[in-house]
RNA sequence: GCGAGAGUGGCGGAAUUGGUAGACGCGCUGGUCUUAGGAACCAGUGUCCUUCGGCGUGGGGGUUCGAGUCCCCCCUCUCGCACCA
């Protein structure tokens, strides 16, 4: 009893064993088939948690499992290493950002390193190295010189204080995060991507990636937002002005009774008279007040003013009050709507408000309605009716009839909008990739020549967090010559927005220290598009929608040849916890609770609700602690076992002990029997329980491939493993038939490799093999072997279970029947009844219907 | 409101095409071995009834020899989007 499982020392002997044997570097291999594995690489805060720990586990086990299977595996990792949270510590602790970020990816590298996850290390990159967002910039320039890339002026977040833009998720209840100063709009130049030229490719390949799941194709297609319609354009009355509305419902046309307009719509100014002109100033100084968030979430009650204008119906000649209205979005459509009250529920409460008329244009078949009767709007389908000669018709075909007939007049046509927005990239942050343009007097804006790239971040700043761009302030940084006259210019101080890092850093892996552009060709078709991506479910539309849209983009310029980058996209869920919270002290730590009580004042504790794991609330398990307590291959094989990987896995202490204690039976399985099977010979012929364990043993081989080759259905395959070593616990005649256990032993040691590593390893060798067990390979199971010569059958007698059959394998129907109609049970059931029917289900069972 | 998904023992979760509901694990109960064990091993564990058996997958209907699984209606929960014209 010398041979005790002790998970540190072997965990440490087989991950220096991995990195001294570089045992999972990769190259291109055009024989082999290759296969690409990434997980959504971590930002480098300093610290591993659990969601990591699942996230990269769950990575790790399809990584392993193709390369046992045979696959050229590409599994690498990197850094997604520009940020905020940089800066942060820099203005809070006055380190440089750069230090902290290679501080923090050292520090993590060798947490990550403690899990035994099989990294090809070589291909590591930080995108804040200047080799990596060079080729960004150089994409950049060649994106503006097609213009995929503009800069224009937009609204941003600013605040007066801080003097910059803040992202949205920095404005807190419309005040700065960190001064609290009220955020105001302001407009700003900034640089965007057109990704809206790539709205419809991007919806298209959306019904393609048949490998995704369908709720983050459903987000992202609800984020595009493609909607069909109609631009109509309305003349204002005595005036020279036009204003253009876009609508899905063009059917409801003639029951247009008023305009509402966005407050920031730019025509407001041409709009106003004389004698509205200080209400509707008011109104829109109100409206700019108000938060953005506030402004829509749809509980704000609906309020507009009176511009003093009319316009004219385009078909009616009617002449149409236009308004103000605080719902109205400038950066939807065209910022103006043709309000029909009698069927929008929006404009039916905005009338009601204003007693402005509602006029009826679509009736439910069969019905009448009329303006008076209606208590909300009518939305529904039906036929035309106060339409012209229009009416009778039923609304579906109306959009297109009136449509067409406004195309005709010249005074409409059918269009289609999106809810997409181009993608603003800038940000007027320091640790970021630098915008590589200048601005000369003479010249404008002049893009960087390629021979100047890269555009480095200066490392001499001062972090304050006021005063706006550190870069601005950056004196040798700004001050530039014109590329084109030579004369003196400035740079562009701001920097991307760190999404445009992380939508290409899966290409750029498949060649990390290609010098000669952003990718290599060759390499990056070779392993590109990734063939299994997880991640974390938060980025189903940002990161996953830019990713598919700067693919796309690399493609569009030459750099690659996949439209997609992404072919199966697997999202995990979170790790989650109880909370427990102590009346006095708050929310505790899980070792600050012992038998149920706080054990600051000895209170009972109460638990709350299971909660992703979070420091503010405290429920959070250290990856460091729970692998110096039981090894990694625990920490692994918990996470993989206790629920499926898409699912939200709750943290739970006992089970982490009973995966504990099953690798402590794998282990005492395989070592305690090591003289018994020395020299057993696996290819035997096997009779009675040997049979049977050889049996199983093929039977899990199956049924883990099955679970794990593209289902990921790990915690069933774990289970099917457990099974199979209940099984060998279970085998008696072990002694007389030594190779049904040695090969037991050894798929069961094949099979749990991808899941605990390190054990099998250390099992594989301790079993008297030379080489890795990856070198072994995925076992292959006998179709043979699964076959028993007995199986069971269910009797039923209608339906129910009545009694059970051991009977040949090769029985035939009539046999079958004749057994069950014996069954004695089953007589008790039949009695004096008449049998009508029997169903016979081969393998399974039998169903006599009586009656 | 729209979209996606889920509801199964005390708990986490099984059940590829309709075919033995509750695999596997946790917890619990009893036992073996121990000076001792929160170790290891063995047995039991949906529920009701003493047995035969009945009842059981959110609720109600339906299809079927047979429904957790398919169809219809309803309830609850989670996530995403949300005044998108």
């Amino acid at each position: 009893m010398d041979n005790l499982y002790i998970p540190g020392t072997i965990e440490a002997n087989w991950q220096q064993f991995w990195e001294q044997n570089q045992s999972f570097r990769v190259t291109e291999d055009p024989d082999k088939k290759k296969y690409y594995l990434l997980e959504m690489f971590p930002y480098p805060s300093g610290r591993i948690h659990m969601g990591h720990v699942r996230n990269y586990a769950i990575g790790d086990v399809v990584a392993r499992f193709k390369r046992m299977q045979g696959f050229n595996v590409l599994h690498p990792m990197g850094w997604d290493a520009f940020g905020m949270p940089a800066e942060n510590a820099a203005i809070e602790h006055g380190t440089h950002p750069a230090k902290w970020t290679y501080e923090n990816i050292a520090s993590m590298r060798k947490q990550l390193a403690r899990i035994g996850l099989s990294y090809d290390w070589q291909r590591e990159f930080a995108t804040c190295d200047a080799e990596y967002y060079r080729w960004e910039q150089l994409v950049f320039l060649k994106m503006f010189e097609k213009g995929l890339a503009y800069k224009k002026g937009s609204s941003v977040n600013w605040c007066d204080d801080c003097q910059t833009v803040l992202a949205n998720e920095q404005v807190e209840d419309g005040c700065c995060w960190r001064c609290h100063n009220q955020v105001k709009p302001k407009q700003l130049e900034q640089w965007f991507f057109k990704i809206t030229d790539y709205a419809d490719e991007l919806l298209e390949c959306a019904d393609e990636l048949k490998g995704w799941p369908e709720r983050v194709l459903a987000m992202q297609r609800n984020w595009i937002g493609k909607s069909y319609g109609c631009e109509i354009e309305f003349q204002v009355a005595d005036s020279a002005e036009k204003i253009k509305v876009f609508t899905t419902r063009p059917d409801t046309l003639y029951g247009v009774t008023f305009m509402s307009l966005a407050p920031e719509h730019p025509q407001v100014a041409a709009l106003i008279t004389d004698g509205q002109r200080a209400e509707v100033e008011s109104f829109i100084a109100e409206v700019e007040m108000q938060d953005k968030v506030d402004r829509s979430s749809g509980e704000l009650e609906k309020k507009g003013v009176f511009t003093g204008s009319y316009c004219v119906h385009p078909l009616t000649g009617r002449q149409i009050p236009v308004f103000l209205a605080n719902f109205v979005l400038m950066d939807y459509g065209t910022g103006a709507v043709m309000a029909v009250p009698a069927h929008d529920q929006r404009d039916f409460e905005f009338a009601a408000k204003y007693r402005l008329p509602l006029q009826v244009v679509i009736q439910p078949e069969g019905e009448v309605l009329t303006a008076e009767q209606l208590t909300e709007a009518f939305v529904g389908q039906g036929l035309l009716v106060n339409s012209a000669q229009f009416d009778g018709v039923d609304n579906e075909s109306a959009k297109e009839q009136i449509a067409a007939y406004l195309d005709d007049r010249g005074e409409g046509r059918k269009t289609i909008n999106y809810r997409l927005r181009d993608w603003g990239v800038s940000r007027q942050r320091y640790w970021g990739t630098p915008i590589p343009i200048i601005y000369c007097d003479s010249c404008g804006t002049v893009p960087v020549p390629e021979k100047d790239l890269p555009v480095k971040l200066p490392t001499d700043v001062e972090l304050t967090g006021e005063g706006g761009s550190p870069l601005a302030r950056h004196q040798e940084f700004m001050k530039v010559d014109c590329p084109i006259c030579g004369m003196p210019a400035r740079r562009e101080s701001d920097t991307f927005d760190t999404f445009v890092e992380s939508s290409w850093y899966f290409a750029r892996y498949a060649c990390p220290d290609y010098a000669e552009g952003p990718l290599d060709k060759q390499a990056a078709n070779y392993w590109m598009p990734v063939d299994q991506y997880i991640g974390g479910i938060e980025h189903a539309v940002m990161h996953l929608l830019y990713a598919r849209f700067y693919t796309k983009v690399l493609r569009d310029l030459g750099f690659v040849d996949v439209d997609e980058p992404f072919t199966n996209l697997l999202t995990q869920g979170m790790v989650c916890k109880e909370t427990q919270r102590c009346p006095q002290h708050g929310w505790l730590y899980p070792e600050q609770v012992v038998d149920g009580v706080c054990t600051e004042c000895g209170k009972p504790v109460q638990f709350g609700r299971t909660e992703k794991m979070s420091k503010s609330k405290k429920n959070v398990i250290d990856p460091n602690q729970l692998i110096d307590q039981y090894g990694s291959d625990t920490a692994r094989l918990f996470s993989l076992f206790a629920a499926p990987p898409e699912k939200d896995l709750e943290w739970n202490e006992q089970g982490v002990e009973g995966c504990a204690r099953f690798l402590g039976r794998v282990w005492r399985a395989v070592t305690e029997n090591l003289g018994l099977i020395a020299s057993a010979d696996i290819g035997q012929e096997f009779t009675g329980d040997a049979a049977e364990l050889h049996r199983k043993t093929h039977q899990t081989i199956k049924k883990v491939t099955e679970d794990v080759d593209g289902r990921f259905h790990f915690n069933t395959a774990i289970a099917a493993v457990m099974e199979l070593v209940n099984a060998i616990y279970s085998f008696k005649s072990a002694a007389e038939n030594p190779g049904a256990l040695r090969e037991a032993l050894e798929v069961t040691v094949r099979l749990l490799n991808p899941f605990v590593p390190h054990i099998c390893e250390e099992l594989w060798r301790q079993l008297g093999h030379q080489q890795s067990v990856e070198v072994a390979g995925w076992p292959a199971y006998d179709e043979s072997a699964l076959i028993a010569d007995e199986i069971t059958v269910v009797v039923q007698v209608n339906g129910k279970v009545r009694g059970k059959l051991i009977i040949a394998v090769d029985a035939s129907k009539d046999e079958i029947e004749a057994a069950a109609l014996a069954e004695p049970n089953v007589q008790r059931f039949i009695e004096d009844k008449q049998v009508r029917k029997v169903i016979i289900v081969p393998g399974r069972l039998v169903n006599v219907v009586v009656g």
